[in-house]
DNA sequence: AGTTCATTTAAGTAAAAACTTATTCAGGTT
DNA sequence: AACCTGAATAAGTTTTTACTTAAATGAACT
């Protein structure tokens, strides 16, 4: 279950405000067809249809064909390595080690 | 202390792998001039300097000249803004999560 | 002063991204 | 069958991105 099927960089498929307004309102409801989803945004169909593409080749969401219309599912988890990502990075900004940064530059000058 | 000087989106700062592998350089070493970075890499300096400057831009390094170099430091503090969005959707993959959508499809077929 | 080293700025290129419109395809309705 | 609706595909446009090379600035060394 849940094999890495990613195509598309994760870190690049978020970086469009526009594709994380799609995982907000994914995460809202749980299966939205894509012409309700479109209707949250001022562009057509197909440029919304492509962003959900590129979601999907980061694994991002999954679809789903009923009857004539595609649904859109989140699939959040490959979001995990961005917090692993960040995770790492979070020390750099810690109450003590931003205290312990401006008594360094305080040394310095 | 601490603004938020960001011109730039740290989402979109931080798609680029080079940018990325920038931030880890410099998380291990706490100010590396440019030249030192450049080696890192196969591309040149204007190139590197150019991945810089949008980082900068994005206020996750802060640069400062030092004779002839330009040493950069990384501030990783925007990259809450990063860690609380994931945050958010870190609910939709824990394991309870995990389990409850397998039976909801389950349920659906 | 002249040269070298570190970097920035300017200018240009190639490829990718973010759209658009037009056309095709398929499901559902009458 | 004819028709509408929802979406995918094809093809084209515009803008942005990720570089490049060449020239300019500016500090340090001889």
């Amino acid at each position: 279950m849940s094999e890495n099927n990613q195509f598309r960089d994760v870190f690049d498929a978020i970086a469009d405000p526009t594709r994380r307004r799609l995982i907000q309102l994914l995460a809202e409801a749980d299966e939205i067809p894509l012409h309700e989803l479109t209707a949250q945004f001022q562009m057509g169909r197909t440029a919304v249809s492509k962003h959900l593409t590129i979601l999907k080749d980061a694994g991002l969401v999954i679809d789903r064909k009923v009857g004539r219309e595609t649904r859109f599912r989140l699939n959040a988890f490959p979001l995990r390595e961005v917090q692993d990502w960040v995770a790492f990075y979070s020390k750099f900004w810690s109450a003590n080690m931003m205290r312990l940064n401006q008594l360094l530059e305080e040394e310095e000058e």
